[in-house]
DNA sequence: CGCTTCGTACGATAGCTCTCGTAGTACGGG
DNA sequence: CCCGTACTACGAGAGCTATCGTACGAAGCG
């Protein structure tokens, strides 16, 4: 029963720091199709995404779950706004890390989706 | 007991097809450190490689278990040449699939490599 | 103060995966 | 024909992972 007395958000996200980012860990995190597509969403737009913005074929703990994997291998970035939970891809961190490597997925997978006839 | 008339290679190794490639399954692979290391050591050569040529901390049917994992999901492509098995990057599909997709991570896995201290 | 919406925590389960060891097959050389 | 080298197959174990369901907490609305 803590009274809070900011305005603002309490409750805080762990993310890795730039340095702690590792390749393997981005690269495990993109070899799931839930977490390609979360991630493909969130690079066609500036904007953060809620959690709820997304339609995945799998339940909300699942989508949970997906979520933090993507947050703690450093791919996304993520923070309370009311009681919704917006994402962003962390672009700067990734492109500083590994140039033009985000980007060359993101356009493969674009590729693989077009050619499987899933377009877009 | 089957007598084998030809003189070259009985022994067959399935490999994906070019179209049966997928994004998905190559990130799967290079999220391993071992097989990582495999494909930035076959990355460095236009030679194929023996097995026996990669020296990892990992038992010999391990080391099988990683090569079949790439060769599987169609990132090396792998022929019998007497008892060695060689072992080469699949670049041209690769490349025609996901051009640039390797580089990238090459590229990434060595700027990691650089920044952990590994060298090379 | 309830009610709703959004997301979390926890426990469970099935399946995969990395690892090993042992036993075995294929090839080439003497 | 036997032996050594190179790699495989199989079985097993420990650990991770994707999934679910249920129960719960946090924020906002009336």
């Amino acid at each position: 029963m803590r009274r809070v007395t900011t305005v603002t958000n309490t409750r805080e996200l762990a993310h890795p720091a730039r340095e702690e980012i590792r390749l393997e860990g981005i690269l495990h995190a993109l070899s799931d199709p839930m977490r390609m597509r979360v991630v493909r969403a969130l690079a066609t737009t500036e904007d953060e995404l809620s959690c709820s913005h997304f339609v995945l074929p799998v339940t909300k703990s699942t989508t949970t779950h997906h979520f933090r994997v993507l947050r703690e291998s450093g791919v996304i970035q993520q923070v309370y706004r009311g009681t919704a939970k917006m994402n962003g891809l962390r672009r700067a961190d990734l492109d500083a890390l590994f140039p033009g490597l985000l980007d060359s997925i993101l356009e493969a997978a674009s590729r693989e989706a077009g050619r499987l006839g899933d377009e877009a």
